[in-house]
DNA sequence: CTGTGTGAAATACTTCACAGCA
DNA sequence: TGCTGTGAAGTATTTCACACAG
């Protein structure tokens, strides 16, 4: 991180800063946790062809990916990780933690709630929600469960702009509509439904059930 | 379902059976997920235009999906609810129930045994392992929790395919490699690495700090 | 020699636009 | 008229292949 540093372009890159396909920012979180392990083994540099089998990726769609955003790497040596987990972490936006709400508190929730991965990754998870009375004020993993009616409030309050909505289907949208109105700009939703909600807000949606349909299609295909 | 269905082809359709995009499968979920909310609004048919505007997808892309598996729709009228959910289940493979494992019962699996979503859509947890022996013998909704080391004989007994897997990452690999050897061919992987397995195998991996990853990002970029 | 960055070529996927059926 | 199925056109994404750097 000295003189070399100057010539490397910080978020905008070579191609000219038009907008970064979808498909190469879902690869960057799968770059990002390789590299990861990568360094938990002792390793320095990594390269394009490291990183690409490691995930099955081609040299070439590696280096075009990081291509977009600067120049990272070293003719001869690859990547250094730490200067490139450093800049992976910029452009997604995980260089700095993220505070999150989780609302509903059942089952899913509840795991939510206790899952390590989050931490290790920048998002902290501060309050929970859930409009079951009998559940107000229960602790769950060191924090107290709210009343789902208090969200705008403690939403302002800790300044929450991220949700986790793993609330039962029939709710969730009606939920969503509470949640962008006490401001919240990117919710994961894990019910299974499609919200319909302002195109400013971003979603992301996880349904385990597709996930399971999507795998027994891959079985049964692979049976030729 | 009687003179005009001899006209239907069956599954590979008149884009002569070329391997279907991987794009179009993952849609055919979330197709079938919006029929159903659909139909139970007591409605019968739904046309391109419909369908897409419920997932934000175009009406000649909806077409063109369905048109990769044979002719469902009918002009002026649209798709037959009961055909198409009937059609998409067959080529997922959902047209029958799956038996699946759960293997890990930590806080997620815990979770992931209780989701009523699997049940709904044709997915059955029949047994759930562990390596902790104070888990073993433990009821975990209605099922028994039983020993990893047990997983081989019974997954033969029941005939078990794919697994659930949600073990602590470190051991992730391991237990993989013990589910392969005994006979699973499908497994959808909760564990946040990538696992290197033989390429008969179905993954699957859904890491949930990468899904709020790429919601960071998307939230931060809306942000112009 | 190893390995990056990148135009150019090749694929893959999506949208257009229209013929034809009910 | 309303809507499907589908070639043709357009756009996006991936792979190739090679000049150049350490």
């Amino acid at each position: 991180m000295d003189e070399s540093s100057e010539r490397r372009s910080k978020s905008s890159g070579p191609k000219g800063s038009g907008p970064v396909p979808k498909a190469v920012v879902s690869r960057l979180s799968l770059y990002l946790r390789e590299i990861q392990h990568w360094v938990r083994e002792g390793k320095e540099t990594i390269s394009s062809t490291q990183l690409g089998k490691l995930l099955g990726f081609t040299d070439a769609q590696v280096r075009k990916d990081f291509a977009y955003f600067g120049q990272f790497g070293y003719p001869g040596i690859g990547y250094r990780c730490g200067e490139l987990t450093a800049a992976i972490r910029s452009i997604l936006g995980t260089d700095r933690s993220w505070k999150v709400a989780l609302v509903g508190c059942g089952n899913l929730g509840q795991a939510l709630m206790g899952y390590r991965g989050f931490a290790d990754r920048g998002f902290e998870i501060v309050a929970a929600f859930d409009s079951d009375p009998t559940k107000f004020g229960r602790s769950l993993a060191g924090r107290t469960i709210e009343p789902l009616a208090d969200f705008a409030r403690i939403a302002a309050e800790r300044d929450l702009r991220m949700a986790l909505l793993a609330v039962p289907a029939p709710f969730a949208q009606e939920v969503a509509d509470g949640l962008v109105a006490a401001g919240v700009t990117g919710i994961l939703n894990f019910a299974p439904v499609t919200l319909s909600l302002p195109r400013t807000l971003q979603v992301i949606g996880v349904d385990l059930a597709i996930e399971l349909e999507q795998l027994a299609y891959a079985v049964v295909q692979s049976r030729s």
